[in-house]
DNA sequence: GATGAATGAGTGTTCATTCAT
DNA sequence: GATGAATGAACACTCATTCAT
């Protein structure tokens, strides 16, 4: 890519980058037509090519814009120690709702980009994708759910959190819900599945 | 369509069925390719268009199709007057699950084609959406979760429950897993929410 | 390339081969239009890439073939045990006229192409073009020039002879010459190098 | 034409020439990218423009160049009364080798001009290119070669020498030999036709 | 004067659809 | 019924040209 595309008016840049990202998300790779995003963004054929030289360069540009976006986000948010998954979780779920203000289609984006299919672009976006996947990974694995020692039973658990996230986000985006109330129906989604985790188990107090 | 589609021998009917629901599942309507079809199927491309005479025809088709059928299993296999909303699940489950062993690929493409943005198939294939739907909708809305008697929590278990099994069949069926196995993994899931679900609310022996 | 190219009606192929022959040579590999050789020709756009798959593999065919149609007129026409320089030579082009007569700018194209400098297509095209100049060059090789002895001097009036007899193919063909025309010119420029080579080193008679 | 392309620095000038030259002799009109020579001479897309208006005005601006250069170097260096074919030959090419140590490619230019079919480009340089054919004619129609009285026979050895010349030049430019080289073996080749040609006629000294 | 970002018409290639056999 | 050759509109990408700075 053609590193003169950061001295663009920041607002040029989100808006190539949204445009990008929409048309990616909701098409795939090998759909997602370049007159789509001109169309959407209002800025000619040509100028995408002098910045990305392909739809494949344009790719993955926004795919690692994307992720080291994510991970700022996450930086600054989410505190490393905490080791309560629902706490964690919510702090990620925040995260995710900054990010989206900027660019209401990048967690759809990243979830769609973990099914493409097309070779020549996911050779070069696997790197970036396994640095977000392993953060991630690392800060949840060794939460705890309280009162719930099986670690079979608390995967589940995390897995099920995970799924219903996700599907509310990509629900609620396609309708084109406002950010601030996907997150608080997330949110009540969160403490919903903590307190059935975590009443469950504890014993009776006799 | 051409009703003499259904002359075809039975067999050849449902590799092109097969076919066709592999190849819109993964591609969706738009970049779906009649030429992929022919390949997968090994029917020339000149019968497809004269059974379906085009490819939003076949696409309404299968819809159609799909539905039917799912509805068909339905019908034989859940009990309509079961009240508990996790034995009702799970034999809806089981209804998916021997209308997957047929058409491995039905369940996906009905999930994908909730999301499908093409209008020129979205606006004919609505009603048919809406028919299913509404009859799960029927059969879900008035069961219960034994201890749970507030209507809104209910209607959020309810809704993990559902993003929780379509995540994993999402997720399982991209990876080409075999429908027996993602039954099971699909039953261990509602029967860990239902015990969760159920013992949350209930009070202390004491 | 596809085979059933061969099946079409020879006319068919001949117009397309011509077609494709005439734009390669006014143009060159990399600016040769392919709306060009349609309306030339007056064949469908997608029919091109359904015969040949992709511009390249157009002109590797078309190169390939012009090789050896050469080659096999020149095998019927040219007397391989000829040692005369100017006997052969107008063989050569009597053989060249042939083809000339059936697909006019075969000999341009031919000539065009040993300027090609787009890689795609001049690694492809190397070993035909070289088993055609080896051809030519061993049948002249050892030809000999009555009264000329001196093998640099007969050398040299063997290029002056193929680059006067270049330099009027390219010049009557691009302004639309008769083939017969051209090769009787051809002919006659041959006899005068003959006549000015044989003479000039005869001792004078005294 | 911008005529204040004529104020800049002589070297910057030239250096414009000489790629647009090299650029267009070796592709052509239509296929010249105005970024090879930008690249090639490195000076501003948007000064070409200011300077030339258009390629096609570019094209123009050099042809009508090259022509005056050329000849203003004949005017120097041919003796307008020599009449003798081959001396007044050697004369010409002595200009066009001083012509080529300024503008390398000035010569393949002009010799692809001529077959140069873009009209856009061709209506506008007719009148330079027969001011130049017409002068050289000029030169050469009365010039006459030792021995040989027919006038038929002289045209074609004249001719067979200009074609001889203009094939050893684009031959050897294109391989990127040394000017000098090139003349040197004009030169010989000019005196080989020579000796070919007067000696062939003389009658034996009896 | 000098730059290079921006544009959009044009090119090679694909693909749904038609139609002669 | 069944085939696949043939079509042309649409796509990814290029390039001459313009214009704000």
């Amino acid at each position: 890519m053609n590193e003169k595309f950061f001295d663009l008016p920041r607002e040029k840049q989100d808006r190539m980058i949204n445009g990008a990202l929409e048309v990616f998300a909701k098409n795939g790779f090998k759909h997602a037509s370049t007159d789509d995003m001109v169309k959407a963004v209002g800025v000619s054929k040509g100028l995408w090519f002098h910045y990305f030289g392909s739809k494949a360069g344009l790719y993955i540009f926004v795919y690692d814009y994307s992720v080291k976006y994510l991970l700022l986000e996450m930086s600054t948010v989410v505190d490393e120690s905490e080791k309560n998954f629902f706490e964690l979780t919510k702090q990620l779920e925040l995260a995710k709702n900054r990010v989206s203000r900027s660019y209401p289609y990048l967690l759809l984006f990243l979830e769609a980009a973990q099914n493409e299919e097309d070779e020549e672009v996911t050779a070069q976006t696997l790197e970036a994708q396994k640095t977000l996947q392993e953060k991630v990974f690392a800060l949840i694995k060794n939460t705890e759910i309280n009162g719930v020692d099986d670690r079979a039973r608390r995967d589940k658990i995390k897995k099920l959190t995970a799924l219903t996230i996700s599907g509310i986000i990509k629900e609620r985006t396609a309708s084109g819900a406002e950010q601030e109330a996907v997150y608080r129906e997330i949110k009540a989604y969160i403490e919903l599945i903590r307190e059935m985790a975590e009443r469950t188990e504890k014993p009776p107090i006799s």
